[in-house]
RNA sequence: GGCCACGUGGCGGAGUGGUGACGCAGCGGAUUGCAAAUCCGUGCACGGGGGUUCGAUUCCCUCCGUGGCCUCCA
């Protein structure tokens, strides 16, 4: 079955055709890492792996090659290193910073059950490469070096504004930032800028300096899929100005009519009905919430929705989510896998239709084969049924006690002094405690286990 | 202000020009000494108002609401 992808440059569903079905090549915006990562950081994060794990099943694992670059040079950046890092020279103390970071946020991510990309490279290990392309762009006429910057020159490319829908008057008529003197046009944008001897910096045929946001995605996807590749990914607050000036870089650089094939962009995250800000207090790292919550459990979470809704990640949903996945470990968890449901293959196949992949999910319930091959296709059951369990917060409960109370009411069972029985049933669920009866399959004795009730 | 999304049952959340998935919760039944778990069954929705159509939740317009971008924030 064919692969369709919303494509934001067509604002449609669009079939997938790989410029080359034995390396298929997508890149996706990763984060500035100045910080632990926010709980919204992890959307594209976890989208995009279930994209790269189909891909991987449609087309082979050896021909899917997944860029996620790390933005580590940026002013947070530099204003955190300098702080953290006083006595160091700014390269290395951003460096030192994102070093530290940056193993955060992998492991983080691989907490969500991410797979690694296949590279993830960092922004300031590929100076050179934007620098060669700024140098194109300025020889082509599509640039001006004026004080020290390095300016794309935007009236220059006809079809600038196409991935956004935006015309150049629009923006004009809404901009309300100052524009710089330099500038020949108000919407031009810096590809490089001169860096005080206390900001990091680089040699370059303009002096000293850094790079702007937009040209290290250009350098880097150029670097490591080369000049055009099949999908560019990431929230949909990139589309403008991030992605729209990639594109103007890459394409006149290059010559191209396009970037990428295919441009895909995730909604944004709520959290309980509300944006996440720091001021609302409802600010939440992935850290934070991995403390409380498996992160299986926040996969799941990230899932249900489709990826081009706006999500809302709420408690509630979460333990929902919790026991769903309860109940599919206990069935499948330990069982050998079969093969994916076609169900959810297709599923997938359609724009990553996550949400009805999970109703594919509980169609095969009574499949443990199938729903755990399923399962593990979307990036779970990286634990076995026991060891799930075993990550249920540990709970204040003498257990001692508790097999205690159970044996007395299974005497009391016996003696049919159900009054008694049940008094100890009530006693044990004010702890907390939940029984189940059942009868062994071989001896017909009853037995009882139980469990804590969440 | 300009541009762009979205608004589905108690909750979450797909989808479609013509009997409205799926999950959770609820209700009824089977089972159980009673429960739990399990199984079977079941009620409930397409923001308001126009329009197109034989027929709209699905297409168009408008209003209301929410959110995003225009400020190097996924």
């Amino acid at each position: 079955m064919a692969l369709k992808l919303y494509n934001t440059l067509t604002r449609g569903k669009d079939d997938f055709v790989p410029i080359d079905a034995r390396n298929v090549r997508m890149y996706v915006c990763g984060p500035t890492v100045y910080d632990f990562a926010h709980i919204g950081n992890a959307r594209p994060v976890i989208v995009f792996d279930v994209l790269f794990r189909l891909l991987r099943h449609l087309y082979g694992e050896d021909h899917v090659t997944y860029v996620r670059n790390i933005t580590d040079v940026d002013d947070k950046i530099n204003a955190r290193a300098a702080r953290d890092y006083p006595g160091e020279p700014p390269v290395e103390a951003i460096r030192h910073l994102t070093e530290t970071t940056y193993a955060q946020f992998e492991q983080d991510v691989a907490d969500l059950g991410c797979l690694k990309p296949t590279v993830t490279p960092r922004a300031t290990e590929h100076i050179a490469e934007m620098i060669a392309i700024i140098e194109r762009l300025i020889a082509g006429g599509f640039a001006y070096v004026a004080e020290g910057h390095a300016l794309f020159h935007v009236p220059s490319m006809p079809d600038y504004g196409k991935l956004a829908r935006r015309s150049l008057d629009d923006m004009l008529a809404g901009a309300r930032v100052e524009v710089a003197p330099y500038k020949r046009d108000p919407m031009d944008f810096v590809l490089w800028k001169p860096s005080t001897d206390d900001e990091p910096g680089w040699p370059s045929p303009w002096g000293r300096g850094r790079p702007g946001w937009h040209i290290e995605c250009s350098a880097m996807s150029w670097k490591h899929l080369g000049e055009t590749f099949d999908i560019h990914g990431g929230g949909v607050d990139l589309v403008f100005p991030h992605h729209e000036n990639e594109v103007a870089q890459s394409r006149c650089a290059f010559h191209k009519d396009v970037m990428a094939n295919i441009f895909m962009h995730n909604g944004f995250l709520q959290v309980e009905g509300e944006k996440m800000s720091k001021s609302l207090g409802n600010f939440f790292t992935i850290r934070e919430l991995l403390n409380d919550w498996p992160g299986e459990v926040l996969r799941f979470n990230m899932l249900k929705t489709h990826y081009r809704q706006p999500i809302d990640f709420t408690v509630r949903g979460l333990e929902e989510g919790w026991r769903t996945l309860d109940d599919w470990y206990a069935v499948a968890a330990d069982v050998p896998p079969g093969r994916p449901s076609d169900g959810l293959i297709e599923a997938l196949s359609d724009d990553l239709n996550t949400a009805r992949a999970i109703a594919e999910l509980h169609a095969v319930k009574h499949d443990p084969a199938t729903l755990a091959a399923s399962l593990r296709l979307l990036g779970f059951f990286h634990d076995s049924a026991a060891g799930w369990a075993a990550r249920r917060p540990a709970a204040d409960i003498d257990e001692t006690q508790v097999k205690a109370l159970i044996a007395a009411r299974l005497d009391a069972r016996k003696a049919r002094n159900f009054a008694e029985s049940d008094r100890i049933r009530d006693e044990l669920a004010a702890m907390g405690i939940e029984l189940k009866d059942g009868r062994n399959k071989d001896t017909g004795e009853i037995e009882t286990t139980w469990d804590v009730k969440r």
